[in-house]
RNA sequence: GCGCCCGUAGCUCAGUUGGAUAGAGCAGCGGACUUCUAAUCCGCAGGUCGCAGGUUCGAAUCCUGCCGGGCGUGCCA
């Protein structure tokens, strides 16, 4: 049972009649904080004593007088300044608990009223090999996607992959001129993200290399006047202390800016090959620029190139999707919006929304300085144009209730002007939401910027955490007290499983709203808070089943009765009945790390119930059955659990 | 300049939208394997929640001002 959703349902009906919206009061119903005050709390009493002018005790007095959840929980108690502490029955926890048993959603009750949900996530760029940057938006996306569908809503799951921006053109431009054609027919995309990073490395260095004087004048200027600055601040002049700091934190900007500029200069100067092609294309950025803007302007050369180039793309993508374990529903890139954008604008144009500024078409939000752009002054449709024709393919062609884009915090403006635009373009009964994530950040606290040549690939990233992960398996296999259990191709299997879910997990247990400082030792560690530990817990109690040559199928279908004398025993299901209110919470809140805490918080009851119970020794066949039954929940929720956050379990480690 | 975000234990982070004595993991210290997998468990230690005010029964959380940091900011996505 969602025991939270229907505590507050009592709660509300409880509430009617002392206040004008009970709906307000019931989120103020949650699980108590501390074990000595119960199973839950209600907090609403003072706020709503406030609002009524009556006492807070008084108030709690009549609402745990009206309040009717007889056979759910024992007696409330109002506790302090008028807190309603509440603790389940024994017997009904015990019911429910059974109940659980022979229910393959573990107690969760999908929503009634399912939405379409259209879920934007990953969408990296086609052609730029995949980095550790694009693993929040997946790993999160993916997570989401699982627990809205289990809710009980219709998700389509959009892959939004950037395959027709700029790095194309420089690919083209790429192909046209450095192409090693033997490396491109042995191994296509390895070639083109070789071409990439090549063009791309060298149309930087000419850009660097224009911008240094510049730089280095006004690093001198601002040095010039920070000095004359701090010499009046010396000479008492504190009122401009402030200005003194920010122009000291400029300066060391621009000092780091130039000598990071002046490195990557000296870098490619350095290189034989590199410094061939930088001389020989002083205009490289600017012929790829053409190139880009000949494919989109229909060149049948550069659209043949293009079509040439995508699939064993798109086919080295899905290949590290595959081995995540993640799916789409759907792989509508940027291209597929192309026909519909010039359509976009002019829409946009006779309802009045956009206009023309400064020889750009622009729609401009109240409130914001910034203006969104649809069309460039040289006529090119930009991605906000992109974004609003994919708004409207989603509505009237899927049919979508809501949609939800998974992208980095950064780009929170656009996404405000983008749902502004879109709700009085017509789409005000759709709901949109960022689902916003942090920035990751480096070893020296600063964001992860790929620089050319330095990134760590996702493919590498994978293999390292999947070795490490054996390491540990030979290890502790080796170290069984009765020798070995698991085969070469099962250890594999299991460092696999171990490995991936380490990485998936290591994301998803964060906020996602907070920057997140990536690590590799985190990353890849396999005890403490870790998708391990929840995998482990599962070996340990398929290994029971094994060991008692347990039939857990005849244990669900004639579920026996559950004992909850020993406080491992009660916290425990405790535990296990809370599942529906972490899936329902994860989904509010769009937080998958409402669903990891619940399932570590639940996995350390159940090691510590491990730990004090012995389940195949107890004597009380009562008990021993009862035991078993737990086991038997707790292995379903972790495995349920993790599956909900994309991550696969083990049943032996 | 303007806008958004962040500052919690030595480190990395939670903190259910204003609730009771601020919690985890890692690192440290001390215990628990002849008994279902010690990738585990139990305990100890560790905090002026950046600072200063304010709002109220009650603030890590809300408001104001500072300090420190990050990001974005008219034609990249």
């Amino acid at each position: 049972m969602n025991l939270l959703a229907e505590l507050r349902r009592r709660f509300h009906r409880a509430l009617d009649g002392l206040c004008d919206d009970p709906s307000e009061y019931t989120s103020m119903v949650r699980p108590a904080q501390d074990a000595r005050f119960g199973d839950f709390q209600a907090n609403c009493a003072m706020p709503l004593g406030k609002a009524t002018g009556k006492n807070p005790r008084e108030v709690a007095g009549e609402l745990v007088d009206r309040l009717d959840v007889g056979e759910l929980c024992e007696s409330p108690e109002i506790a302090g300044p008028g807190f309603i502490n509440l603790r389940l029955r024994d017997d009904w926890l015990v019911a429910e608990t059974s109940r659980m048993l022979s229910d393959p959603r573990l107690g969760h009750h999908a929503v009634e009223t399912p939405r379409h949900v259209v879920i934007d996530y990953s969408s990296p760029n086609v052609a730029k090999p995949m980095h550790v940057g694009h693993l929040r938006s997946t790993v999160i996306g993916d997570a989401l996607a699982r627990v809205f569908r289990f809710q009980g809503h219709r998700v389509t799951a959009d892959n939004h992959v950037g395959d027709w921006g700029t790095q194309f053109g420089m690919i083209i431009q790429g192909y046209r001129n450095f192409l090693d054609p033997a490396a491109y027919s042995a191994e296509p995309v390895a070639e083109l993200s070789r071409l990439y990073r090549l063009v791309n490395r060298v149309a930087g260095y000419h850009d660097k290399r224009a911008a240094l004087p510049g730089n280095r004048e006004t690093l001198e200027e601002r040095r010039l006047a920070l000095a004359e600055l701090e010499e009046a601040i010396a000479g008492g002049d504190k009122s401009r202390k402030g200005d003194a700091k920010k122009l000291r934190a400029e300066v060391a900007g621009l000092a780091e800016l130039v000598s990071s500029d002046e490195a990557e200069v000296a870098a490619v100067e350095a290189d034989a090959e590199l410094a061939t092609v930088a001389a020989g294309h002083p205009d490289i950025a600017e012929a790829s620029r053409a190139e880009t803007a000949r494919l989109h302007a229909g060149d049948t050369e550069n659209r043949g190139l293009w079509e040439e180039f995508l699939p064993p793309c798109l086919e080295v993508m899905e290949s590290v999707y595959r081995r995540l374990g993640i799916t789409f529903d759907l792989t509508l890139g940027e291209s597929h919006y192309q026909p519909m954008l010039a359509a976009v604008v002019e829409s946009l144009q006779t309802q009045g929304l956009a206009s023309d500024s400064e020889g750009a078409v622009c729609v401009f939000i109240e409130g914001n300085d910034a203006p969104f752009i649809v069309r460039k002054t040289d006529g090119a449709f930009t991605y906000a144009t992109t974004d609003l024709a994919t708004i409207r393919y989603r509505v009237e062609e899927l049919d979508a209730d809501e949609m939800l884009y998974v992208v980095d915090a950064r780009q929170g403006e656009h996404f405000r002007l983008l749902f502004e635009t879109a709700r009085q373009w017509g789409y005000a009964d759709v709901e949109f939401a960022h689902v916003s994530f942090g920035t990751v950040l480096g070893d020296d606290r600063r964001p992860f910027k790929t620089r050319s040549g330095d990134t760590v690939g996702l493919e590498s990233l994978l293999d390292e955490a999947v070795a490490r992960a054996r390491g540990i398996v030979d290890e502790n296999d080796d170290g069984k007290p009765d020798g070995p259990e698991l085969d070469e191709s099962t250890r594999a299997a299991v460092a696999e499983t171990v490995g991936l879910g380490g990485i998936k997990y290591a994301d998803l247990h964060h906020n996602r709203e907070s920057d997140y400082q990536f690590s590799w030792d985190k990353m890849l560690a396999t005890n403490g808070d870790s998708a391990t530990y929840m995998q482990y817990a599962c070996a340990r109690i398929l290994g029971i089943f094994r060991r008692g040559e347990i039939n857990r199928e005849l244990l669900r279908d004639e579920p026996p009765a559950i004992v909850l004398e020993d406080d491992a025993e009660r916290a425990l299901a405790m535990a296990l009945n809370r599942f529906a209110d972490a899936v329902d919470i994860t989904v509010v809140e769009r937080r998958p790390n409402v669903l990891t805490g619940y399932l570590f918080e639940t996995a350390n009851t159940f090691s510590t119930f491990y730990n004090t119970c012995s389940v195949l020794k107890e004597e009380d066949p009562a008990r021993r059955l009862s035991r078993l039954a737990l086991c038997d929940l707790s292995a379903r929720v972790f495995e349920t659990g993790l599956e909900l956050l994309g991550i696969a379990s083990c049943d032996q480690m």
